[in-house]
RNA sequence: GCGAAAAUAGCUCAGUUGGUAGAGCGCCACCUUGCCAAGGUGGAGGUCGCGGGUUCGAAUCCCGUUUUUCGCUCCA
């Protein structure tokens, strides 16, 4: 399985699909570019799920908001507080934790030790205990509460300084161990936030802090009015968008399963309170059923129910991949309530609600969200697809048998030898066909060589002129997965590849 | 971020006890052949990831660094 990885990975080097970002500069970290037969396949994935959700959907319109976008956005969704962690390790246990946790946990255990004395003391005087006094004069108590006020305290004011500094100096103060080892033996704080930041306005001085979106999705809400309006869309409907987040993973890692740079594919379904579990059943099923339109093995998806629920969930389920290295997730279903359309009402004080004139009243929607990372997608596709096939005579071949819809060249185009005018014919073939498909010219080498070539690459047809072709007019066709061949007109070339672009065959 | 391993031609990899680099495939040109990667001739391409150090001399030993992989950790 490792090794089917690493192939991937070389393959996708040497047949133009993917590169390492900035490679000459001994690349960046969890980065990649994609290359000449990457950017089709990446365009036709995207441009498979566009038709598939938007032109399919009459109540699904498209939208394309910006990667920067007002800085409480991501006060109002969250993100600013969930995504930044002061984080520690411990360097003889080698174990991570928050920094704030540790100190929180502290000040529980002196407050617990609180409690205790006056436990105590309560069974020690009976009836007659004034708790509230005992609590404000009894010294062990006193000191107690004090140090964990003092603690908190402490934590808050450098925090709210980001004097990481200080907050590493109050855990060594306090004397907190290593819950696992007992180890007193910190690293530094460091402040992890997830989010990148960037600047808005060219001078130091007169910029706004500003962050790269690290989801989509907060595009959609804040513009969920304005699309309604314009569009004159009723409840339930959805707005899809494609585009590029970003995310300072701490780990980012297998290839380009999880990057710092990466395109979602998300759609925002909004619909009527109380309704939002039929929808989250219905694209649960929509989105499998997508997946499995490409023939990819039903075998190789499965849901993963969440039992731990974000923040803003009511329910959600992962479309799982059987990737080289195992089930991971490629798709989130996310039933979001109305949590984000709620909190962009409430931080910018402008109503983003629903008048449903069957029910009669105003509210405010909910939201079943489908998010598919392109990327992942991308990867399912290409790890899948590149097979060493064993044939009759002993030999192997291999082949990239990529979907012919989402293919990056068609089909190519050969004349049997560079001579006798076949070299013309073929130019002339190309030349019909490029209005209307991908495809590419080659002659050299020999022609066996070429359609391995071609196997290799991805290209599910390869249309070879030869000597008779002068005589009939026809040409042999030769099918990637199958290595048949057959004999047609020139004329009905067309006809036979429309399979490959044919978006009706593929998704009905 | 911690720990471990790795990095040599476009790809996959050799490279001995330290003596200034090789193979296969691929690529380019020409000749030959002409339906499933396999003919011939010639050629391009590497300051051995990068930076230091040790040494008369470093792909090789040491330190640092970058990138990748695996395990932890994290994961809206």
């Amino acid at each position: 399985m490792e090794d089917h990885f690493k192939k991937v990975v070389s393959h996708s080097k040497e047949y133009g699909y993917i590169f390492q970002s900035s490679e000459i500069y001994d690349g960046l970290s969890a980065v990649y570019d994609y290359a000449q037969n990457g950017v089709e396949l990446k365009k036709n994935i995207r441009e498979y799920w566009w038709r598939s959700m938007v032109y399919m959907h009459q109540n699904i319109v498209g939208l394309d908001a910006a990667i920067l976008m007002h800085p409480t956005t991501w006060k109002a969704s969250g993100h600013v507080d969930a995504f930044s962690d002061p984080l520690i390790d411990n360097k003889d246990s080698k174990k991570r934790y928050r920094a704030d946790v540790l100190v929180e946990d502290y000040a529980e255990k002196l407050n617990i030790k609180a409690q205790k004395e006056v436990a105590k003391a309560k069974k020690r005087f009976g009836e007659s205990f004034d708790e509230a006094q005992f609590v404000s004069t009894n010294p062990r108590v006193v000191k107690y509460l004090a140090d964990k006020e003092a603690a908190l305290k402490r934590l808050n004011t450098s925090l709210e300084k980001e004097d990481l500094a200080d907050v590493k100096a109050l855990i060594e103060e306090l004397g907190i161990a290593c819950p696992e080892s007992g180890s007193k033996n910190w690293t530094d704080v460091k402040q992890f936030n997830l989010m990148f930041g960037t600047k808005l306005g060219a001078s130091a001085e007169s910029a706004t802090d500003l962050y790269l979106r690290p989801e989509t999705a907060q595009g959609i809400f804040v513009n969920f009015l304005n699309v309604q309006k314009s569009g004159r869309m009723k409840i339930p409907f959805g707005i899809a968008q494609t585009g590029k987040a970003f995310r300072n993973e701490i780990v980012a890692r297998q290839f380009i399963f999880r990057m710092r740079e990466f395109e979602q594919m998300e759609m925002q379904f909004f619909v009527r309170p109380g309704e939002e579990m039929k929808w989250y059943n219905y694209w649960k099923e929509t989105r499998l059923n997508w997946h499995l339109s490409l023939g990819m093995g039903d075998e190789n998806y499965r849901f993963h129910d969440h039992e731990k629920l974000a923040h803003y969930a009511n329910a959600a389920a992962d479309i799982e991949f059987n990737f080289p290295f195992g089930f991971k997730e490629l798709e989130g279903i996310h039933s979001r309530t109305d949590f984000d359309l709620k909190a962009h009402e409430e931080f910018s004080g402008k109503k983003l609600k629903f008048f449903d004139p069957e029910i009669n009243e105003n509210y405010t929607p909910y939201v079943v969200e489908t998010s598919i990372g392109l990327d992942r997608m991308f990867l399912a596709v290409l790890s899948h697809s590149l097979q060493e096939e064993s044939l009759e005579d002993g030999s192997t071949r291999t082949v990239l048998k990529l979907p012919s819809i989402l293919a990056p060249v068609k089909a190519a185009i050969f004349p049997l030898v560079k001579k006798d005018g076949l070299q013309e014919i073929a130019h002339d073939i190309v030349e019909t066909l490029k209005w209307d498909y991908n495809v590419i010219y080659d002659e050299k080498d020999a022609v066996g060589r070429r359609y391995r070539r071609q196997d290799a690459a991805g290209t599910p047809f390869c249309i070879t002129v030869d000597h008779q072709t002068k005589e009939d007019q026809t040409v042999t066709i030769r099918y990637r997965d199958t290595m048949k061949q057959e004999r047609i007109a020139i004329s009905e070339i067309s006809e036979k590849l429309k399979i490959s672009i044919s978006y009706k065959d593929w998704l009905s």
